[in-house]
DNA sequence: TCCTTGACTCAGA
DNA sequence: CTCTGAGCCAAGG
């Protein structure tokens, strides 16, 4: 019924690893959505190369980070990612409480329906922050 | 080689 | 608020 359709980034490696530069940013306590780092991603994509972004990149972001996390290394902080309802998505019928209790651990807090509250928690990095730290963005 | 299986999001009904 | 459809690939058994 739901066919979860995949497309990939044309170069899964690279974007794989700006995927794991932006997350390794968020500060502990807050999270971020997979389309907002997605559209982190879009925005370096833009910067580095001046082309106009594929419209896959608007459609399949989001999803492609969730693949990037399935692989991420042991130093990213894969916790603080989560689906853009404020909810934890994990793999199929698998159980969320590990990133729950990472994230509670943290001060992150969940409600009566195991949803994070976004206008709290959310990270909100001005361009200056992205700038200023190390996200090298545009690629080299 | 064939078949299954994905850490998503948004608009519209 | 809930539910559906669209987006249309690649790694692993």
């Amino acid at each position: 019924m739901n066919p979860q359709r995949y497309t990939s980034p044309p170069d899964r490696a690279a974007y794989n690893a700006r995927v794991w530069d932006i997350v390794r940013q968020i500060p502990p306590g807050k999270v971020a959505t997979y389309g907002q780092i997605a559209s982190m991603v879009i925005t370096a994509q833009a910067a580095g190369t001046g082309d106009p972004i594929p419209a896959a990149y608007h459609a399949w972001g989001a999803r492609w980070v969730g693949g990037a996390m399935a692989a991420c290394p042991a130093d990213v902080p894969w916790q603080r990612v989560i689906n853009s309802q404020g909810k934890i998505s994990l793999r199929k019928g698998k159980g969320s409480t590990e990133q729950r209790c990472l994230l509670e651990a943290e001060g992150v807090e969940f409600d009566a329906h195991d949803r994070v509250d976004l206008r709290i928690y959310a990270w909100l990095p001005s361009p200056q922050d992205l700038s200023s730290k190390r996200i090298h963005l545009l690629s080299d």
